[in-house]
Parts: structure tokens; sequence; C-alpha cells
DNA sequence: GCTGGATTTGAGCGATCATTCAAGTTAAAC
DNA sequence: GTTTAACTTGAATGATCGCTCAAATCCAGC
């Protein structure tokens, strides 16, 4: 049979995702697509059959780096505490990174799409329950290595915990999409960071 | 002089604000507005000069509201903290209000808008640190009254705490607009006020 | 070298975008 | 009642939107 593809499929994918997730869905023209692809209308269609289709891929693709990114994390630390705070930390330090913007894509995604977007809202509540639901493992992980300080306590429940987390994210990184000293952020980073340590057993704060 | 405006200018004002606050700028059109404020695009423009202007004016309706309400709250509370924290607790039956957005229009825009709004941009950027230096005030008169229980830790300096509770209002609301049980926001607010709380001195907890 | 079918192309579709402006309408001033 | 200028109207503008599809292109298999 003739003809391989010319494009490879993920490079495409994690080109549009960078653009959808610097300029957010409804400012990200096909034209703009057309370029950062290199590709034309018809191929784009034919590969992802739609603006929204593709969009929707991108968040799959997001989504997938960032839990794979979070379970390398967790994987290097023997403490899923220490894992969390070093996880808030490395946040701290977005304002000095290039990435295409400092927000998180799903909340971005949450805040600007509509009801004309349905589908692609309902696929970005499912990949925040999905990472919200990743918190509160690490939560309940910490709790049964007898590393909570106080595990009885109705607001250190890993549901509880894993959805503060997640509220906490967000606003960390909006607040990182504002101008300003990358210091400020820092700082937020930090604070939030030793919050979650001070939930740790032994800890020397 | 001959024939006085037809239509009220801040009305028009506070039915624009409700159009972008809960669609966004992007996906609001001119017919939208059109339609809400029951004006042609002649009105429109005389008015208010273009979309992008009548957006910016929005925008200032927003944050004056917001920060009248935040004065009104201050001024009815004796402890700077408790305010605060009433503050955060009413955001948590955002869910069961009856809003244009749950989110904060400020958030929502600074996610939203790139580059080719720069001067709607910078605004948004003024507006979030007028409203974070309201924040960084009433910690600083918390502190001052002798409220703060560790005024020497450094994350308990005002300006720190004040970027912190803006961060966590930006979270807190972003979360609110998910979809889910409102029980889920109520306890997210509920753990954020205590550690409000938590940082007075004489406190129960 | 030829052929078949998957892949790509890009002109062009109708719809909608923000915006303009000449013409129409209105009511205060005289 | 007439004048006059501010206000309103809405058709029309050119640009851009997401998207389609007939035609061109390409290469594996024979």
């Amino acid at each position: 049979m003739p003809r391989a593809t010319l494009h490879n499929r993920q490079d495409s994918l994690e080109r549009a995702l960078n653009l959808f997730w610097q300029k957010g869905f409804h400012a990200t023209s096909l034209k703009d697509i057309e370029h950062a692809l290199d590709m034309r209308p018809g191929s784009i269609y034919a590969t992802f059959g739609s603006k929204d289709g593709l969009f929707q891929e991108a968040l799959d693709c997001y989504s997938a780096r960032s839990l794979r990114e979070m379970e390398s994390l967790m994987a290097s630390h023997d403490s899923p505490l220490t894992a969390l705070a070093t996880y808030i930390r490395k946040l701290g330090g977005l304002r000095d990174c290039e990435v295409p913007s400092r927000a998180c894509m799903l909340a971005k995604s949450l805040l600007e799409l509509g009801e004309r977007e349905q589908a692609a809202r309902d696929k970005v509540e499912m990949l925040l329950a999905n990472m919200e639901a990743r918190f509160r493992q690490a939560f309940a992980d910490a709790r049964d290595a007898g590393e909570l300080i106080d595990p009885e306590r109705p607001a250190h429940q890993p549901e509880r915990l894993g959805r503060r987390l997640q509220a906490e994210v967000m606003g960390l990184r909006a607040y990182a999409q504002r101008e300003g000293e990358s210091e400020a952020v820092r700082q937020l980073a930090e604070d939030i960071a030793q919050d979650i340590e001070a939930l740790k057993v032994n800890n020397t704060h």
C-alpha cells in the first residue's frame, strides 16, 4: 500500500498542545495550527477530525505528561509528603522556565471553555478528577506509612488534602502567570511546600 | 441640546460585565453584546469605543464591586482575620449561587488574554495587584492589632500572607468552577478558612 | 514502468468576526 | 413650529473563522 504519513502524529500533537496551552482554545486559529504543524487544512482534518478533536487529544497529551512527571517524582522519593513538597517547590521556579504557559492547561481550559465546547469541558473535568485522585492517593500513601502527624483530623483526610492541593496548585500556577518578580512566586511556593511538610511527623519545623 | 441618552451607561456596563464574566473575552461576540445591551453596533461603539474598551471598563466595574464588598466585610468585623475567614467561607457557598461564573473574572482574564490584548492584560495585572494589596493591608492590620500568633515568622509577614491568600482565592474559585458536589467546595473553603483562623492568637483550634 | 490507493494540497465555502458610517430619529432650545 | 445637534440605527465592509473536497502527489507492490 502506498505512501506513509509524512508527519509524525505524536510530534504534531505536541506542537498543537504547545499552541493551545499558550494561547487557549479560542485564540488559537486553524491558521496558527497550520503554521505550527506545517500541515494544510485537509491533512489536519484527515488526521484529527476537527479543531475541537485536536484540542481534546492535546488535553490528553498534556494530562498524560503531567501524570508521568508526577509518577516519576513520587517514585524518586521515599516520603510521599516530601515528594509533594518538592513538586510544589518546582512550580515555584516556573517564572524562570520556558514553557508555553505558566498556568495549568487544565485550569485554563476549565475557565475558558463554555457550553459550546461541552465535550472538551467534560474531558477537562475528567482529567482534573484524575489529577485530584492522584494527589489523594499520595496523601493516602503518606497516611498508611504513618507519615501524617494527625490522621484523625478531618482536614487531614486524604480526600480533603488532595482537593486542597489541587486548588493550591491551580492558584499557585495562576499567580505565576502574572508578570512580576519571580521571587514572589518562589516564596509563595515555599510557603505552600512548608505547609505540606508541616503535615509530617518528626518534621524539623 | 437635544436628546438624552436612551441607555444608562452603568446599567449597560454591568450587563456587559455579566456576559464577559460568563463567557470570557474571546467567546463573547458583538452579537451577544448587542442582544444583552439591546443596543445596535453604532451606539455601542459611540459609547465604549471598541469591544476591547468595553471589556476594560467591565473589568474596572468588576474590580470596584469586589473591592467594595471586601471593604464592607472588613468594616463589619472587629478582627481582620475573622473577616478574611468569613470571606473565604462565603466563597465556599459559590456552587449554590447564581453568578455569571464561579471563577474570579480577573483570574479568568489573566489566563485567557494574550499579547493581542496587551492593554486589557495590563489592566488585569493592575487590578490583581490592587486586590493583593488590600489582602496585604488586612494582614498588616491584624499584625498591628496584635492578632497574629507569630508575627516574626517569615511566612507570616503581611506581604507573604496577602500573596498566599490571593493564590488561595484564585485556586478555590477555579476549583468551584468544576461541576461536582457543592459540599466539596464548601469543605475546601472551610479548610482554607481554618488555616487563616489558625494565624490568630487565642483561637480555639 | 506502471498502477492503485493512501496522503496531501490549497482554493474556496458559507458563516461569523469586529467595525464603520451615512441616514434616520429624537427632544431640548428658541 | 422650526431648528439643531446628539443619539441611534442597521446595512455593509473587509477580514478571518472553521472546514470541505476535487485534484494533485506520492510510493509500495507488481
